[in-house]
DNA sequence: GGTGAAAACTAGTCGGC
DNA sequence: GCCGACTAGTTTTCACC
């Protein structure tokens, strides 16, 4: 086995050929392939791709193995985008704030007009009342609900 | 067997108990757990978890076995949100716009200030302004660049 | 919804290219 | 870095309770 400089492992780190992209692509589109029929639509044998398959978990590239959920069809909820505007500079508290709420989805820290904007879910207009108080302390708002989306997959 | 009206049928479409809902929890975690080890989680046997695997995709709540991906990784991208005010009421060549543009990943028709919110995602700079460009005949726009983001998971 | 056994399939490993 | 074959173990799928 050949050693390797630290240069090389680095180029390698995150190194990605069409086949690796094959992969990906398939195993996104169905990830309980196993890797004999995986090896067979990228046309490969399985202990090759289950090799590239090991490797690209390792780097970080694979995260995790999932499923997607119809969520509207278990419960149906309101979904909406709050722009919020920091009434101090108090980051630290607010990101806080942030993890602890359930009804907060994701946030993004932005450039231009909000300091932040928040995806919401949540299951009634009581709950959603309830959460821009809470909100309130930190920041002003403006609120954007759903009314449809559309989604593009990977 | 008991046969059964076609209401309790209907009822029982989107029926979701905790063991269903511990199925889908499970299955999020790890889609790739065999149906064994999936009911040896949820303290059942494999026969009968793997029904309600079956029924979970046939009613659609399942829609898809899937990976998570660390896009950044691969390919470093700009993520932003575009606020869209639309200039005529041409919703219809709008949405064909939306989705012909592969560099939109979400739109979102949205109450409040604007009429849609996009989330796009471009590899560089130029390619994001071709696309603003491309925007402008349809809708003026607010940009907020996304700068970071925390990501909740399901 | 549980059980047990048969049939099918799987991941992993090997030498060789 | 990949292939093909082999093996030991696991998984699914029944019929039946």
């Amino acid at each position: 086995m050949k050693s390797k400089g630290i240069l090389s492992q680095q180029l390698e780190l995150y190194f990605m050929d069409n086949i690796n992209k094959a992969i990906l692509l398939e195993l996104q589109r169905n990830s309980r392939l196993s890797m004999r029929k995986l090896a067979a639509l990228i046309h490969m044998t399985a202990p090759a791709v289950t090799e590239r398959v090991r490797r690209l978990e390792e780097q970080g590239i694979i995260t995790g193995y999932t499923i997607r959920i119809d969520q509207q069809k278990i419960n149906p909820i309101i979904e909406a985008y709050v722009e919020t505007f920091m009434k101090s500079s108090h980051h630290q508290e607010f990101l806080k704030f942030v993890q602890a709420q359930k009804e907060i989805r994701e946030c993004h820290r932005i450039s231009g007009n909000a300091c932040y904007l928040l995806k919401i879910e949540v299951p009634d207009q009581g709950t959603l009342n309830t959460f821009l108080e809470a909100l309130l302390t930190y920041a002003n708002y403006r609120l954007n609900i759903v009314i449809a989306s559309t989604v593009k997959d990977a």
